[in-house]
DNA sequence: GTGTATATATAAGATTCCTATATGTAAGGG
DNA sequence: CCCTTACATATAGGAATCTTATATATACAC
């Protein structure tokens, strides 16, 4: 069966799968995950800091205060070996999920 | 741009895709979701019947009450034409949803 | 010196889902 | 006749996630 948290955590595998590419800040995450997905998926910064906390608390991500080249101080987040992990399962759920409406739908058609 | 709602409402498709086959009272409805998803997706009834006067009031479904063979009384609920109308963009929204993360999880590997 | 882009943070609110509980009928076994 | 299971609806209390609105502060261009 599918977790409860699956269906709402679209926030949670964004993040996950945008750091797996590499070590990224609050602000910058967000303008990746709209890029990558052409604006079809977009978060509010508002959102996505409590999100970040959580999954640092969670062992998921970790982030470290740094300077950058235009001296603005950033948090960059990293994901964690416990974060990687945890990538593949819930793209599973995901899937599953998929499957599932896919299901009801091709009952209804039937 | 996919809807704040789409992301959760993972109970709203499943309803309205069940009940395109025919009218169901909440009880068979639950039933039905969980057999033809194979048990992936499941809804417990005290989530079940908030989010059936939710629709109703919204006027996707109406409900009348009707007494079965065996004398049960039970309350049927069927599509209104609204809420046949509701499926197609419904089913678009998770359909760019879908893609979207497809879309993340194909640039991490890239 | 004013505005825009960068960058993080919190508060208040809505929505959706969960567990737990309550109520009541019908059918079958002991 | 009592107990359990299946049927059927309903509400309360709580957790999690996402939204809008707001606050703060720096850098750079005009």
């Amino acid at each position: 069966m599918i977790g409860a948290g699956i269906k709402r955590g679209t926030a949670e595998l964004a993040v996950l799968s945008v750091l797996e590419e590499g070590p990224l800040h609050g602000y910058e995450l967000a303008r990746r995950i709209e890029q990558q997905t052409k604006g079809a998926l977009r978060f509010t910064l508002a959102a996505l800091y409590p999100m970040l906390y959580r999954m640092e608390q969670r062992g998921w991500i970790r982030g470290i205060w740094e300077t950058s080249d235009n001296g603005r101080r950033r948090r960059c987040y990293r994901l964690t070996p416990t974060g990687k992990k945890k990538l593949l399962p819930l793209r599973q759920e995901w899937s599953e999920l998929f499957q599932a409406l896919k299901m009801l739908k091709r009952v209804s058609h039937a």
